[in-house]
RNA sequence: GCUGGCGUAGCUCAGUUGGCAGAGCAGCUGAUUUGUAAUCAGCAGGUCGUAGGUUCAAAUCCUAUCGCCAGCUCCA
């Protein structure tokens, strides 16, 4: 005699054991027809599964984010069973949910092409139209193994043979087709409405490099055809901003063969890189960095010294001159540690921060290089704290601050923090490892900040603190790094005297704020889809005549704007104004200045932005007035 | 690096069954002096990524290689 307590706090009583699908439709013909699943006591759970004790239930339908994510969940498994029909000896191996869908790998003696993905397409439209009825079964772990064992069902055998034994097992059947699931899944296919497979790639099965190669094939997947489609649109919109695009649209930079992942910035692009490093330059010059610069080629005794060469030796460029071995520096830190180690540092020489623009080569592998977002040269805004351990949590503080603050000033506003421990390679001793992950720990901690812990991700001699970006679309880039370090120090010499005279190893905090300048710029570019912010616009202003009488009255606009150190260029050509207004908003100036007759007369300039907005005539000096309000550094 | 796809004019792309390499934009020349996202006409522009091979004939088919794209793995 179940008693069930609805979300809105009515009670229901029923005499037997009751379903969720049938308490739904106790409460109406149309929330039963919308039941995806449910939630008994908080818990998700298929439509058809009984309650026999007293419980508090919820319906879940595909207006729950619970409820699409369900609905993607099955399509993975009705993608199974269309698969299963085309091509009865390709072998599923998982089939899971994902952010905005779903995907599933396959083994199959062949590659999938494109048409096939048209076929499977065409069978799960032809599938869900039948509207069948998704069957659950509870079985123990033996009849799931040997379920998928008579249908040669390799990985899916291996997958239940690992279920622990206390979890339940749950087949889900669509018509002769069976997968495995801990569910829930909808109850039948007239849920499964809205979709689309969207790519196919290659995977390792387990995510593991050593293992067989599958082919994964993406969907997309939404509660009705309406959320696809808006989806489809922001999709294309995600396109519309790619940096690689838009680079070349604007003028900004270019790749080419000669040099694969090795950026060449034209001269907007250079602007728009050298506002950024010169605003950082300021920003930490002004918290007591100093400043340094160190040689593009060491040798390769120090990396092996300092432990690099053991662990990144495939992806270090190297050289050699006269018998000797030289890595190109794929980081900045064992050379500030040589600049450090010149004279005598004493405890009141500590924190020592320094900082370098520092121009790093890092042999990525051929398949991960994406335009300005993973590069082979790319510069760092490195620096190294050099402190003591008393100090480190107080370093650690500041450097937290001086990040959000940078991240604002170039309109980030929404920022995750992960915190990364020991790895499983690395360098030093556990003790040091559980000094520096505590520091940090303690600081997060303190400070109130939420992060993400991410066991075993830290770099192989430290703990570390991630920031990441989150930019307007909402997609998130991993930027800023902290990373306390107690063992290079130590391996390459580093010490200080302290107040009792005995010598000491000084902390190194290794960090960097926009961490790659190509990568940041990249993920500018793409956050403000071209429309790059005054400050960093590469040109600001472009100054457009009508017919060749105004061209008088635009040079010396130009002249005035350029003393007062605007970027502006002017466009004086025998075009139609409407032609050369298109080809500079499609390059994002922010301004456009347009003399005509009448503005000639009245000495004013009539103003338009790239956005299309008219602001109308106005004189210079307003002009000017309104530039100086975007200021000079942010927003 | 791995799997799959793609490399054609400066850019975006078309190119049928293997049968003379195309378009739009950009460029150049000329006309036009124009009022807020494309004025008109003419001209020029390519060793089809590179190297081999098959063929009477290759942008097209095969092999290798380089690069790019998507994903996987990696990311000090």
């Amino acid at each position: 005699m179940p008693t069930i307590t609805l979300p809105d706090g009515t009670q229901k009583e029923f005499t037997d054991p009751v379903t969720i699908q049938q308490v739904a439709e106790s409460i109406g013909p149309g929330l039963a027809k919308a039941t995806i699943a449910g939630r008994i006591d908080g818990q998700l759970a298929d439509a058809c599964v009984s309650i026999t004790e007293d419980a508090s239930v919820e319906i879940v339908t595909s207006k729950d984010p619970d409820g699409v994510d369900i609905i993607r969940h099955s399509f993975a498994h009705l993608m199974g069973h269309a698969i299963k029909q085309l091509y009865p000896t390709a072998k599923m191996a998982i089939g899971p949910v994902i952010e905005n869908g779903f995907y599933y790998d396959v083994d199959y003696e062949r590659s999938f092409t494109p048409e096939d993905l048209e076929a499977i397409e065409k069978r799960m439209e032809e599938l869900i139209v039948q509207d069948y009825d998704v069957i659950r079964e509870v079985v123990s772990r033996a009849q799931a193994v040997e379920a998928f064992r008579q249908r040669d069902e390799d990985y899916k055998v291996e997958i239940a043979s690992e279920i622990p034994d206390d979890e339940i097992i749950a087949l889900y059947h669509h018509q002769e087709y069976t997968d495995m699931c801990r569910g829930p899944h909808v109850p039948n296919t007239r849920h499964l409405r809205a979709f689309k497979l969207t790519r196919l790639a290659g995977s390792y099965w387990r995510g593991d490099a050593s293992n067989k190669m599958l082919q994964r094939i993406y969907g997309t997947a939404w509660a009705d055809k309406k959320q696809l489609k808006h989806y489809l649109t922001q999709l294309e919109e995600a396109q519309k901003r790619d940096h690689r695009k838009l680079g070349k649209q604007m003028d900004l930079f270019h790749f080419q063969d000669e040099a694969p992942g090795m950026v060449f910035w034209h001269e907007r692009g250079l602007i728009l890189y050298q506002q950024v490093e010169s605003y950082i330059r300021e920003k930490i010059r002004a918290h007591g960095y100093q400043e340094v610069s160190t040689p593009q080629i060491l040798d390769r005794k120090l990396w092996e010294k300092s432990g690099h060469w053991d662990k990144f030796g495939e992806m270090i460029f190297s050289t050699q001159s006269e018998n000797r071995e030289y890595a190109i520096k794929p980081m900045n830190c064992p050379g500030h540690v040589q600049i450090y180690n010149q004279g005598l540092k004493s405890y009141r020489d500590l924190p020592l921060k320094l900082s370098e623009f520092g121009l790093v080569h890092r042999n990525e592998p051929s398949g991960t290089l994406h335009g300005l977002l993973r590069a082979r040269r790319f510069v760092q805004d490195d620096a190294h704290v050099f402190c003591t351990r008393a100090q480190l949590a107080e370093e650690v503080r500041k450097l937290i601050d001086l990040t959000f603050e940078v991240y604002r000033d170039f309109g980030f506003e929404n920022i995750d923090l992960a915190f990364s421990t020991r790895p499983e390679k690395r360098v030093g001793e556990d003790s040091l490892w559980d000094e520096a992950e505590a520091a940090l720990q303690q600081v997060l901690d303190g400070q109130d900040l939420e992060y993400k812990l991410q066991p075993g991700e830290g770099a192989f001699y430290g703990p570390k603190i991630e920031f990441t970006l989150r930019d307007s679309i909402g997609r998130v880039w991993q930027c800023g790094t902290i990373q306390v370090d107690f063992s290079m120090p130590g391996r390459l010499d580093a010490s200080y005297v302290a107040e009792d005279g005995s010598r000491q190893v000084p902390v190194m905090i290794h960090r960097a704020i926009l961490g790659s300048l190509e990568r940041f710029i990249g993920i500018l570019i793409e956050n403000y889809a071209g429309d790059l912010p005054f400050w960093l616009a590469p040109v600001q202003v472009v100054l457009l005549n009508i017919t060749d009488r105004q061209a008088q009255h635009v040079r010396s606009a130009e002249e005035m704007l350029r003393n007062q150190g605007f970027r502006v260029i002017s466009d004086l050509r025998n075009e139609k104004i409407g032609f050369k207004i298109r080809e500079h908003t499609i390059t994002h100036i922010p301004y456009m200045l347009v003399a005509g007759d009448r503005e000639v007369t009245a000495n004013q300039l009539a103003v338009r932005t790239r956005g299309g907005e008219d602001l109308g005539p106005m004189a210079l000096e307003a002009i000017v007035q309104r530039f100086m309000e975007h200021g000079v550094r942010g927003h």
